[in-house]
DNA sequence: CAAAGACGAGAACGATCGTTCTCGCTTGCG
DNA sequence: CGCAAGCGAGAACGATCGTTCTCGTCTTTG
């Protein structure tokens, strides 16, 4: 019931507005954002333009909403992987890339987002260089975290951040999803052998841990 | 001496097509392909429309012998520093990289041209997907060779390829030119662990070769 | 019922897009 | 010199962009 207002009530105003942000998800990330104008994003969430511009003062305003939902939207993958995974901080790592390869596997794939708006807008809009940058900051970070636990040095984290990337753009242009696997491969390549050479002990005698066999 | 017309000198011609390609390569590169209208890309390269139109039929076209003239100038920058880098496989796949941490270290750098028009025009424009696609494979296979040729198992190259393009767009997200440093850091890793395990003895003796450390 | 406010559909606006055309001017050749 | 062809500068074109406005309809409250 509306409490004193012949105005929506703000529940149905966040449903309309998460199911906006849906939409223009969908669209720009099929499509591109240049390419999507508001009478497309109109048609199809179903959301009249007066509406819209009440909900997101400007494109931009809209574009920075959306990245800010699919910021949440990873941030949740990874942590589920990471909680459901295992709980040795190496398979928690690992984890991630299983994200990736079930990622990819949907057939809309089209890559990062994020990565996919900085190459678009990030040389004309820097508020939206510096949201993307701050992202994957943040997942750096929190690699870095889990690196710290497994008791890896730092530049481990740097490294299974490149893979992770380099996996989204590879798997996205190609088309398959086999980029994910051999992230998945080569990050147990270099997690095994950061925890394998930074044993306090002179050598590396190797207690039971071999060098893992890339396939 | 133009042959028997008064038109202009095929000699003549290349070279201001070769200005154009240029004048459309920076602007493209770093604002974007939507972005820069053909008015700005006059501006820029001195050479009236009517001109540019004769040139390159259409925009598309024009970002096609765009992409194409980066697609040499990639392939040379690899082929000099895989010739000029060293004589072992080994350290010239390892010599990709630090073209790389050259190329980051340009202030104007801003990602890989061919990742960033993917996530712009990679959903709308197939001819152009394609092309890209065709790039990107093209270096996989050329990395291949060189795996191949050091005697490492063919997933090696993989790995590597997804290292060279996480470099890429991390370096450009972030805005250092650290994750070369990281990229090649973890490629060693990678092929000294496939060179060492690869080895047909039954078990890894360890002929020399230490798992190297990373920096 | 009456009145008022919110809403959707879509026209309208100025800007800019990719592309083409007009119009003087230059230039090389008979 | 006269002429024809090619050129640059820029106007023009239709389309589409982001954004705002109009107007008729509906809902809600007194």
């Amino acid at each position: 019931m509306p409490p004193t207002t012949r105005n929506r009530t703000t529940a149905q105003t966040e449903q309309i507005r998460e199911n906006v942000l849906i939409a223009a998800d969908r669209l720009y990330y099929s499509r591109g954002i240049h390419a999507v104008g508001m009478d497309a994003l109109r048609d199809e969430s179903g959301v009249s333009l007066k509406r819209l511009y009440q909900l997101f003062p400007s494109k931009e305003n809209l574009v920075e909403a959306v990245l800010h939902r699919r910021r949440g939207i990873w941030n949740s993958l990874v942590e589920t992987a990471v909680a459901t995974g295992s709980d040795t901080p190496r398979d928690q790592l690992l984890a991630v890339y299983d994200v990736l390869a079930r990622w990819f596997d949907e057939d809309d794939f089209r890559g990062c987002v994020f990565i996919n708006t900085f190459g678009e807008l990030g040389g004309t809009a820097p508020h939206i260089a510096m949201l993307i940058r701050e992202h994957k900051a943040s997942f750096q970070a929190r690699l870095a975290e889990l690196v710290t636990k497994a008791g890896a040095p730092a530049a481990l984290a740097h490294q299974l951040a490149i893979l992770a990337e380099g996996a989204q753009t590879t798997a996205a242009i190609a088309g398959t999803n086999d980029a994910a696997h051999h992230a998945r491969a080569a990050a147990t390549t270099l997690i095994d052998t950061a925890l394998a050479t930074n044993r306090p002990a002179t050598s590396h005698h190797n207690d039971g841990v071999d060098p893992p066999v890339t396939t």
